[in-house]
Parts: C-alpha cells; sequence; structure tokens
DNA sequence: CGCCAGGCTAGCG
DNA sequence: CGCTAGCATGGC
C-alpha cells in the first residue's frame, strides 16, 4: 500500500470529507465498518474507502487535510475525485446572500462537490428516482458486491462498480432481485448502450444544455438525471439539478424562478444563483434542506 | 393503511 | 406538442 498527506494549505477553503462523500453526490464510497459519523462533531479520523480503475483507496481528514492509502499512487486522482483545487471562498463569494444559501454554507462549510467516474455516477442516478439516498446507497453496494470485480487487501475483498458490458449481460431479473424495482430494466438499458460505444462521458464537450439534452439518450435518464451526472461526474459547476427539495424551495423562497417547465425554471434559478457555481449553491442547499427541514 | 422518496417512460388527447 | 398514470420498494 502507498500512502500519502495532502495538507490543509492545498485545500483552499479546506474540506469536511463526511459531508462530502454522504451527502448524496457519489454512491462510490463507504465509511469504513464501525466508524461512525456523528454530523455534530468534527469527522476527523473515520476512513472513507473505494475502488476505481482497479485500485483500492482510502481516504480520511486529520488536521484540516487529508491522509490516504492505496494501491496505487492516488493523489492525483483524489485532487480530481475531490476537487480539491475549487477555491470555497471564492465560489461562495460568487454565490447570492440569500438567508437560506447563508445558512447552508455555514452549516456545512468545507463539503465540496465530488467529481466521480461518468459510468458509476450515471447509473447511481439512474437508480436515484423516487428513492432516498441511504437506499440508493445500499444498491449501489449490491451492484458492487454482486458483479463488481474484486480486490482483495489485508484479507478484506472489496468490490469496484460494474463494467457497462458486464451489467449490460444481466438477465433484468438478477437486477430486480437487488431491489432496483422499476429502475432495473433502465439500468441494464443504458448499460448495453454504453457497450455499444454512446459514451456518456462525450457530453463535456458539449455547450452545457446541448450536454443535458445529450444524456437524456440515455434510459432512464431525463433532465433531473442528466444534470446530476453534469454536476457530479462532468464538471458542469453551473448545473442544478430540480429534485423535489429543491422545488419545494423554489416555490417558498424563489416562486418566480419557477417557469413552469424544467428547462425555464432550471435557467432562472441558475441566474438567481450565480450561474457559474450554481450547482455548488444547490448542493449546499439539498443537503441543508434534508437535513433540517425548515418550514418551506 | 396511506404517503413519500435526488423522476422517467409510454401512451394518451 | 403537453399532460399524467403507472411504476417497485421500504420507512414512517
Amino acid at each position: 500500500m502507498r500512502c500519502g498527506t495532502i495538507p490543509a494549505e492545498q485545500i483552499p477553503g479546506g474540506i469536511d470529507l463526511g459531508a462530502t462523500l454522504e451527502s448524496g453526490q457519489s454512491y462510490l464510497w463507504r465509511r469504513r465498518q464501525g466508524e461512525m459519523y456523528a454530523s455534530d462533531s468534527p469527522p476527523d479520523g473515520v476512513w472513507y474507502e473505494t475502488v476505481i480503475d482497479g485500485a483500492y483507496l482510502r481516504v480520511r481528514q486529520r488536521n484540516g487535510g487529508l491522509e490516504w492509502a492505496s494501491t496505487a499512487d492516488s493523489e492525483d486522482r483524489l485532487r480530481v475525485l475531490l476537487r480539491l483545487d475549487d477555491d470555497l471562498h471564492r465560489i461562495k463569494a460568487d454565490s447570492p446572500g440569500h438567508p437560506l444559501v447563508e445558512r447552508a454554507w455555514q452549516a456545512y462549510w468545507g463539503m465540496r462537490l465530488v467529481q466521480d467516474p461518468v459510468f458509476p455516477c450515471l447509473i447511481s442516478f439512474i437508480c436515484s428516482t423516487q428513492m432516498r439516498v441511504p437506499r440508493i446507497q445500499a444498491m449501489q453496494r449490491r451492484l458492487a458486491a454482486t458483479f463488481g470485480e474484486p480486490v482483495e487487501i489485508d484479507g478484506e475483498c472489496h468490490h469496484g462498480f460494474p463494467d457497462p458490458e458486464t451489467l449490460a449481460t444481466v438477465p433484468e431479473s438478477r437486477l430486480r432481485e437487488l431491489s432496483l424495482g422499476y429502475r432495473a430494466p433502465y439500468v441494464k438499458a443504458t448499460a448495453e448502450q454504453v457497450a455499444d460505444r454512446l459514451d456518456p462521458a462525450a457530453a463535456a464537450d458539449l455547450p452545457y444544455e446541448a450536454a443535458r439534452e445529450y444524456l437524456t439518450q440515455f434510459t432512464g435518464v431525463g433532465p433531473k438525471v442528466a444534470d446530476c451526472v453534469l454536476l457530479f461526474s462532468l464538471g458542469f459547476t453551473q448545473a442544478v439539478p430540480l429534485d423535489t427539495w429543491i422545488k419545494r424551495a423554489i416555490a417558498a423562497e424563489y416562486p418566480d424562478c419557477d417557469r413552469g417547465d424544467y428547462g425555464a425554471t432550471s435557467a432562472a434559478i441558475r441566474e438567481r444563483f450565480g450561474s457559474r457555481y450554481a450547482g455548488y449553491v444547490q448542493t449546499y442547499a439539498f443537503h441543508y434542506l434534508r437535513h433540517h427541514r425548515p418550514d418551506i
């Protein structure tokens, strides 16, 4: 195992690893067994682990920075996965000073956007429809444990996320056994499309709205899931996924942004949230609303 | 029991 | 086009 540290000085604005990895952005990391995360105390020392591109990787927060261990040299990868080069102070300065947004920044300061590999992200969010975060996590865990490539470390077995080719050849009934419900055929169909060379990463080369439209070619992907993939995998920090929580917030606090259809409402709230990093603001707001449930 | 959860597809008018 | 019934599953 290789290991290393990334000091706090190299992470502009700092990091809250627990908030970053348990806020419903990424479903590829697992908190190591027996290590609890109390949301009202500093999450120092809690390990999170994953398998990515065949490499085992774990990371924890130490002294405001990060400590990692991996079967590969993973520092550069970690910088990408956790967007460590984002300057949170600069991003916050670009965002509006609305009360809701301000409270969210304060409550979860240090939460970063993630940049997941695109296929696992795509499948995760196809599974996310009409589903709560803990159950989405459970589904992705079962997908990996059942169909993912095993990697053995120190006598422990870990699994990567299954390849498109693997999921494409799995019978739908096997996916339903993992409690994917009506999402099972969507997952299979999308895996077939990717295996058949329709590349979700190609969206990254398109302008934002064309990229969203491009991703809806995949079965089970509408505008909301597409926005999640653009935001949490393909680097479109302006994407604002309109889920039930954000729609509720729009109705209560930004009613003039409700323009009826998804595209127009999305454009309006994007403008309201500061365009360039509107997705950052949305991610803070989503996390805040989900845990505080204010009367809106 | 009913309602809801990071919505989407298909099929209607 | 726009509209919405139906869709699996589990927790409260």
